[in-house]
DNA sequence: GCTTTATATATAAGATTCTTATATGTAAGG
DNA sequence: CCTTACATATAAGAATCTTATATATAAAGC
């Protein structure tokens, strides 16, 4: 497992991500991402709540609360126009990041 | 350039990863990784020199006092054999992240 | 001589984010 | 019943980051 909970920042991507593929609630959320990952990555559910909430005070993402066949209420996210506009330029700047790192070893063993 | 400032995490691997190569004084190590990464990551000086002390305390460095040439004082970091130990699987953990969020992509694409 | 830029480290204040623990309530399985 | 799974949320404290500021020397330009 990555560390413990989620490394830093990479949270809002992975939200997104699992958010790419149709709407989802907090909870299923954080089930989707450690199952489809293989356990690599954990949220831990009250870091998750927060976050949710910032990124939709962003407008990235838009929450409704819904109930559910069994009568448990839920909020339920879905992407917004200018989340899925977010996401490509995010994942650029992360895969930017990647490369940088492995340039940095590769200087530092040259 | 990755956000501001650098991505959270990554700062560490990338200082390790700098020190590999030779012992430095912060203010070097800051130039090094922005030019060795073509500018993608960079440094805020003021959150780099907190973030050496806490790498310090956890002995992955270790500073000592010097003064170069010109008579300016500097402190000057060496990974220690534990910090040494550390990057390897620091390495692997971060790539392992990375792989983590692909998967996430193309299964939220599937 | 004076000013600016580069070198070099550091701290303070405030904002943000993360962790651990706790609270709440329903439903299903044993 | 009792435990596990579902589902969200907050509080307290720790950790971290940003912006601004302080200090001081050296080199370069004018």
């Amino acid at each position: 497992m990555i560390g413990t909970g989620i490394k830093r920042g990479t949270a809002e991507l992975a939200v997104l991500s699992v958010l790419e593929h149709g709407p989802l609630h907090g909870y299923e959320m954080a089930r989707r991402i450690e199952q489809q990952t293989k356990g690599a990555l954990h949220f831990t559910l009250a870091a998750l709540y927060p976050m949710l909430y910032r990124m939709e005070q962003r407008r990235w993402i838009r929450g409704s609360w819904e109930t559910s066949d069994n009568g448990r209420r839920r909020r339920c996210y879905c992407l917004t126009p200018a989340g899925k506009k977010k996401l490509s330029p995010l994942r650029q700047e992360w895969s930017e990041l990647f490369q940088a790192l492995r340039r940095l070893k590769k200087v530092s063993h040259a």
